[in-house]
DNA sequence: TTGAAAGCGATACCAC
DNA sequence: GTGGTATCGCTTTCAA
């Protein structure tokens, strides 16, 4: 194989004139060119191995095809990777490629990719970040249809659209699957106050037990932080030398590591799980919260289809405005802040919840 | 901000023509063009705040400074993802960018992510794959200089030359770690029989034993799988009702995942680590390996350094033969068989290894 | 129905 | 030392 076929190499071979092959390979032959010379163009097209050569293509069209994904450390974590999985998925079905660039949590870096995309002509860009954040967004961001997956403009007037799984409602319907066992004692163990995931969370606990009008027990909100270690001893705190009267029944967690540190705390403790204590993790984190012994009851985030979202959205935008630039942003569809999709989680249970123990109801 | 500035937007605004602008940005402006000129030309470029388009450099040199990385699932998974961030590193330090396509282990769509990657004119080819495996490598990567990370050519003249993890040594090391704290009776758990990975793990066991002339003793050698729930049921039938003297002091895991499966066996038995058992995991996976109760031991997989080792071969080719085509790719630096570095993996030393119990010596 | 020609934006050679 | 011009590969308009 030498270097590629170019169209000048095609049309020669089928004996027409490029502009006859540009024609005829972009659908707009019909009407324009003879059939028996397409028939011959796409021959020689096929026997010379030619596709396009998208640069060139990008130059002329001014427009690539490409959606630049910018992310913060999604590429190079453990986590929320599906986020662009979804993403791609759905760039790809309209035959646009995604291109990604981690920054690395490195905030300086993030005017550098965004212009490093723009150079490259993207179409689009979305940013995508590991954890729900607020995001300062790159003020390049705005030359071009942009939208957010994770996170949010964290100035007031927001003119970027954001895809957020809606941590609050997750929050609820976890306690409600806890108060529908019957347990009416239960703790959460929180992340930490900085990034916004732990508070929705607790937000919506706290509404469950508003709306089943109980109380929540002083002290049963513990700040842990985000890792099994926490999340050991944190149970340990509320496990640890406690009557059995005065344990919580249940535990949620802020996230499926936190519920790791949990179970071993119980196991250490000879708590029987889900018989002395349920336990619930969050994020249904891949092959971690089905695989733990005993399988993890979680509140799986909608990540595939939160990129899905952010993605078939910008698409559409690149769709509506073909060519000019900033839009007066309607508002997608959705509810909470205007331009602010929230996606709902989805409730896994598994073996780590169970009924109230006897007598504790 | 309107549309993008252009060179001649510069030209006009200095004064001189495209060539000159083209000149002193692009360095080459001494000897060539008038000192006051180029103040004019770097000033003009300034407040136009001017950067090249890309794509027009690209079509007009026949060179991207692209990288084009195929994934199979590093991106979309929880692992590996590091591989990336080293070899964006240092693509990023010599100026060149990495985009990045991830296959999500569709191996149909692997010739096709490397035909869009040839497409945008990348300069080179990076695969990599989520833990080490043989590939298929796609016909097309040998059009452009190309390197497997994590994996390697399953054709045995493997024109493609592969970085991957010394794993039988880190599997030797494992072994020769716990054989240093006096224990002679160590199990090892392996993954699965299909990727190369355990295999060499357990290779390298072996090779530590037979050094130390002691016996591997028979069934202590147990395929388990991978995840949570295989570590504690290989934990369990080495370890429940087994008297004390025929179970083992120790046992290696060929990851971290298996490992805590192992410790939740351990605490549901009542047996104390690392006093009564050692138990030691295999990758160091991020914040599992550091945070769990006790802190593994595990061995770490080199995975930046895979990635920059790769990148930075791969970049030293595009240098050395700046527009030719296929050399006959020189054995590059390291052992093992031609063509494959091998990057050695790291003992991480925590809290869940310690000296062999009394009486088992 | 077809082909010639004008760009898209930047680079590099070559006269001046 | 400088600026005109061909070129990269493709799309699209406009005459013929």
């Amino acid at each position: 194989m030498n270097r590629k076929a170019t169209a000048l190499d095609v049309a020669k071979l089928a004996g027409v004139s490029r502009s006859a092959v540009s024609l005829v390979l972009n659908g707009r032959g019909d009407g324009n060119v003879a059939k028996e010379s397409q028939v011959r163009i796409r021959e020689a097209a096929a026997t010379l191995n030619y596709t396009p050569n998208a640069i060139a293509v990008s130059l002329r069209n001014r427009r690539s095809r490409i959606i630049g994904i910018v992310s913060d450390q999604v590429v190079t974590s453990p986590f929320d990777g599906n986020i662009i999985a979804g993403a791609d998925a759905v760039a790809r079905s309209q035959g646009f490629v995604t291109v990604v660039m981690d920054t690395e949590l490195d905030e300086t870096r993030d005017e550098s990719a965004v212009a490093t995309l723009l150079d490259r002509q993207v179409d689009g860009l979305m940013y995508v970040t590991v954890g729900l954040r607020p995001l300062h967004v790159p003020l390049n961001m705005l030359r071009v249809p942009s939208v957010l997956a994770n996170c949010f403009d964290d100035r007031p007037e927001a003119g970027v659209p954001a895809v957020i799984p809606d941590e609050v409602r997750g929050g609820r319907e976890a306690a409600m699957h806890l108060l529908g066992l019957g347990h009416r004692d239960i703790a959460f163990l929180a992340g930490d106050g900085v990034t916004p995931a732990a508070p929705r969370r607790i937000q919506g606990h706290r509404d469950a037990f508003e709306a089943a009008g109980l109380p929540v027990r002083p002290g049963r909100i513990l700040e842990a932080g985000w890792d099994i270690d926490a999340g050991f001893h944190g149970a340990m705190k509320l496990l640890d030398g406690v009557a059995a009267p005065d344990r919580p029944t249940a535990i949620v967690c802020a996230n499926d590591r936190l519920a790791i540190g949990v179970v071993l705390a119980a196991n250490r403790l000879g708590l029987a799980i889900p018989q002395d204590l349920s336990i619930m993790g969050y994020d249904d984190e891949f092959r971690i919260a089905s695989t733990m012994v005993p399988a993890l009851t979680t509140m799986a985030l909608p990540l595939r289809e939160m990129g899905a979202a952010a993605m078939t959205g910008l698409l559409r935008k690149l769709s509506e405005e073909p060519e000019d630039n900033d839009d007066d942003g309607g508002a997608p569809a959705g509810h909470g802040r205007p331009g602010h999709t929230l996606v709902p989680c989805r409730l896994v249970v598994r073996e780590s919840t169970g009924p109230v123990p006897a007598g504790r109801t």
